[in-house]
DNA sequence: TTAAACTTTCAATAATATTTGAAAGTTTAG
DNA sequence: CTAAACTTTCAAATATTATTGAAAGTTTAA
């Protein structure tokens, strides 16, 4: 396979996994852009490459560095902003983790543990009501802790936990 | 709070959930719905509860089906169908992954190691390239092997690693 | 059979999300 | 200052996705 064609097909496929994720195509596939570059890249470059349109270029790189995944740079004797990416895998799973966790996962289990103060737990619906609602909320509880571990780990003792599986 | 109150803000919340995470609203209504209900319910009844159409209810009742989420059953005497979901959170959370392994890591995977077959790694551009979507297809590699070890795993167990955590 | 009860389909419509592009805003060099 | 270089904003346009509802299809009881 050519490079250009190999680079098309991962960005695409890169996009199509971010739709699939609640995370809009063109920031998925700015952030493959990114990865993929070997040197920061200005808006310019990026609109250029992408064919998508300045302003919306510009959106998607503040959301990128709104999740702490895409960093501005300088260059020496440049007016422009560069934009990159860090190249660590791992560390981005982590910062992606960690977003997500703060802006889905701890949301929902206000809401559960809110909804759990339900009056009336003589009537069937209730007790069931509570019952269903109290197993989500341990659930989610667990795996929100596991996150969080998860996102203060090191990459070797990850390895070694995925060992043991 | 009062229970349909409570009721109500749990569907909400399931559905805003779902739709952060690529999965209709209406679909996560649906089956938060039939979560909390202590016995199946028909199309007619979700409808109603929902204020939705009846094709709209047909369509999602058998994308959760499609999911393994949602079971059709039929009560005697009765000629309408009626559907119920697990109340079991483990179940439903091993199902979930199970599926979604399969329609999006096993793609993105199958991309990864396309394209890793590009030609010319004397350049520094494909160098890179081969690089970066190497090292994510292996971290990819590991987490898929995780969340089928996970999908394969009884409640105990995950239990017990939780605790290592 | 057949007609009532129910389910499925799908073209049209509505709702939502994304993208554009031009104008407004900001920064910096001179 | 001020004008050029650059970034940001946002209302309007476009594209995508979800929803409706009525017609077509299917099943069953009689």
């Amino acid at each position: 396979m050519e490079y250009n064609e190999a680079k098309q097909k991962f960005i695409q496929a890169w996009g199509t996994l971010g739709s699939n994720w609640g995370i809009n195509k063109a920031m998925a596939q700015l952030h493959a852009l990114l990865l993929l570059s070997t040197e920061p890249l200005s808006a310019e470059e990026i609109m250029e490459e992408l064919q998508m349109s300045r302003g919306n270029v510009n959106m998607n790189l503040r959301a990128l560095m709104d999740w702490g995944i895409v960093q501005k740079e300088h260059k020496v004797g440049e007016r422009k902003e560069f934009f990159s990416t860090s190249k660590d895998v791992w560390a981005l799973a982590k910062q992606v983790s960690k977003e997500r966790r703060r802006r889905e996962i701890e949301p929902i289990l206000t809401v559960l543990e809110q909804v759990q103060r339900v009056s009336g737990d003589n009537k069937k619906e209730v007790a069931e009501f509570k019952k269903v609602t109290g197993e989500l909320f341990d659930f989610s509880l667990k795996v929100d802790g596991m996150i969080d571990k998860f996102t203060k780990s090191d990459q070797t003792w990850f390895y070694k936990l995925l060992m043991k599986f």
